[in-house]
DNA sequence: ATTTGCTGAATGAACGTTCATTCTTTGGCA
DNA sequence: TGCCAAAGAATGAACGTTCATTCAGCAAAT
């Protein structure tokens, strides 16, 4: 009787809530939209705004949070697909070409500076980047067919390179002319990153 | 009578308030530091500070024109050495392993994120960007021994990936225990690169 | 006495947050 | 069906605070 859909109702009011409210944050940054700001894109008023977020950084965590849900979501899917370096492959292209048209670049912009300034945020975000390393890692050894132990030792750092790639893309002025161009030298790289990774296990076995 | 240094005495108190506020910027960001936060970090009053300077935009603009200015500075000190791709590599590496202890990399991030939500700025670090960009494809022209006009067809994008790379380092979260290996693999990454410019030469000529 | 360099209180706008109030929906009773 | 209270949603003016900016006034130097 408690819940018939998985998704209670109040909570996707909320998550549209949330979608408006990031696209606040994008259009002014953290620090630079007002309640009203984000009360207006929610179309609402700031009294009821104030019924579904207790707070202005309680959106931030929750923002953050869904975030993190949405990653590792990414992630299962990608560890149920037959052939998982393949559908990361295709993931990191998708996020990196697409780039969710200019929002999602912003919003990471906007949490990689409130990262470096509030220790709070940075632990959190530090805490997400380690989970997807993790994440990465798990498919290498699934790629390189090693134990997820050697992966961790050799390649934390090829998984960290990528998740930085994938984000400094995102966060590319879109004017620039050259994007397109860049986008392309950047995904050439991160798949020999990966082929290199995934042949390895006949250098070393 | 105007002045009889070339940087006058005025100047060279602004760069020293400017820096002050740089590093209140990088504590609480753009919109998070107040005048009072700036003015305090100073060792002045408020009052005083708008001698200096007649805005808080006014502050950020003047921040990145500096950048600008040390930037130019920097690619003359390499264009001046006699190898000036072993310079530049040198420069790269300074700029990636320091990171300026942190200070460099908060401010990068503010200005990124500002850089996405106002034009005014975005327009400002693009041109920024493409200068940087043609600066390294002059260098790539005097490694490879070809002309400027086919190093900036062939290269640009490498340029600007050379470019994205540093800011993502200098952006790295400094308590993530990857930190050193990530810069390390990064380092490699760009070296490789600059090596396969310099030495395409052979492969086309 | 006048200029200069500087202070920090004053100012009005805008902020996050609260709350008295008003609409809208609901559900039992006729 | 029509009616009416009770509950739930939603409003926007108001509150205290903080912001960027200004300016009357002070102390030393000329």
């Amino acid at each position: 009787m408690a819940v018939v859909s998985p998704v209670p109702l109040a909570d996707q009011r909320s998550a549209e809530i949330l979608d408006s409210a990031r696209r606040a944050f994008a259009e002014k940054g953290f620090d630079g939209a007002s309640m009203q700001d984000i009360a207006r894109q929610a179309g609402m008023s700031v009294g009821n705004f104030y019924r579904y977020f207790p707070s202005k950084s309680a959106i931030v965590e929750a923002l953050i949070a869904l975030d993190m849900a949405e990653m590792e979501q990414d992630f299962a899917t990608i560890l149920a697909h037959p052939n998982p370096i393949l559908a990361l492959r295709e993931t990191i292209e998708r996020k990196i070409t697409e780039a969710d048209c200019q929002g999602d670049g912003q919003i990471w912009a906007e949490i990689t500076a409130a990262s470096l300034r509030k220790p709070e945020i940075g632990d959190a975000t530090l805490r997400m980047e380690v989970g997807i390393v993790a994440h990465l890692t798990t498919i290498f050894a699934l790629a390189a067919g090693v134990a997820k132990e050697e992966a961790q030792t050799r390649w934390t750092a090829h998984a960290h390179l990528i998740v930085m790639l994938v984000k400094a893309c995102a966060m590319q002025h879109p004017d620039n002319p050259i994007t397109a161009d860049l986008t392309r030298l950047v995904m050439r790289n991160i798949n020999q990153t990966l082929d290199d990774i995934a042949t390895s296990a006949a250098l070393k076995g």
